[in-house]
DNA sequence: CTCATTTCTTAAACTAGATTAAGTTTTTTG
DNA sequence: CAAAAAACTTAATCTAGTTTAAGAAATGAG
């Protein structure tokens, strides 16, 4: 049942099939279709969504109308509006399917019983946040030194597979420019 | 010795007497003028910084040559590369102190050291890298939803205090432009 | 207190990327 | 499979922010 994330976890700690029982009983899975809304803004971020398979994307709509990526997640990782999540208040963020999507998710009240209830997912969590913390330095380290089409290219470069798995125009906006702009470069090759 | 940081650390957890003296014999810490490097690139990251007093800036030189503050640090708060100190890897980062700062620092072996004997502070550092997650979060939507000049503008409405405390060109780089736009802006006013 | 260094400002010329708008291709759905 | 919707492309025009360069003001060290 939620064999993805108990594999997951036993990259970082060891937990016993005890353990992963109590684990379950604070989770729960979920399938969405391509497209469909986890969450959406104006919402109170209800859980913390790990994806089993497919990918998600957190985006918002900025003063202008347009839809602006700013975090992906695919396979065997983690993704919520924490703010929301954590303070319990409404959201600017839409979570949305890229593809079919297989989640497994932990609702608030769930997420400080499992420390309770099991102390070592601490650990668990301390390295699933220090880890986006070192992304995030990287991810601000390339928007401050690379043009767009620098940006393009490398992430290109990076991550070819997943340049294929979702529409241009969500790449464009997390890379941190326009559609069009994508057309453009691309055009260049 | 350490007691800024006891108390930061006790607004999230309890550590007893005892606890603290094991915390103790994992720290140093350290003074250091304005614009002395804690850390410089090329160099692997040696530890992770607490600041006591003070502010610490971390920043890289990109292709043109030009100072990209990426992050800053003022007092109870920590900074670090952490890929560079995680991995214990060459950095491409700088860490300069930005006016006189107190640091409390956990060098590499340290920091593993501290939580085989103290895992209360898996929940501490969990809930530390949690908040920078949050803070990466609304860094970048703010980078995505706003003009150079918004950016100015509604950084400086909510940290006046700080505006005034570092010099006009590292806070351009850290908003994303150029200190010569940072002065068109305010002469604007 | 003074000279040197660092920081800030101004302004003209420039450009990376946005905007607008229309057309084309691809994908989805009934 | 046909029509509609979604995604992508192209190209002309535009603009927010950069670059370059020089001078002014502030800060700091001896």
């Amino acid at each position: 049942m939620y064999s993805a994330l108990y594999n997951h976890i036993n990259r970082f700690i060891d937990l016993s099939n005890d353990e992963q029982e109590i684990l379950a009983s604070l989770l729960k899975s979920f399938s969405f279709k391509k497209k469909a809304f986890l969450h959406e803004a104006g919402e109170t971020c209800r859980a913390n969504y790990f994806v089993v398979k497919g990918c998600l994307r957190l985006y918002f709509i900025d003063i202008k109308g347009a839809e602006q990526t700013t975090q992906f997640a695919i396979e065997n990782w983690w993704i919520s509006d924490l703010t929301s999540f954590i303070f319990q208040k409404p959201s600017d963020f839409y979570i949305q399917a890229a593809e079919a999507t297989e989640v497994i998710i932990i609702e608030r009240r769930n997420y400080d019983e499992l420390f309770e209830q099991l102390p070592k997912m601490e650990k668990y969590f301390r390295l699933i946040f220090q880890k986006l913390h070192q992304a995030s330095q990287m991810r601000i380290k390339y928007l401050y030194s690379q043009t767009a089409e620098e940006r393009y290219t490398s992430f290109n470069s990076l991550f070819p597979e997943f340049v294929q798995r979702v529409p241009q125009y969500m790449l464009a906006s997390y890379l941190g420019f326009t559609p069009e702009f994508l057309s453009k470069i691309r055009a260049k090759k």
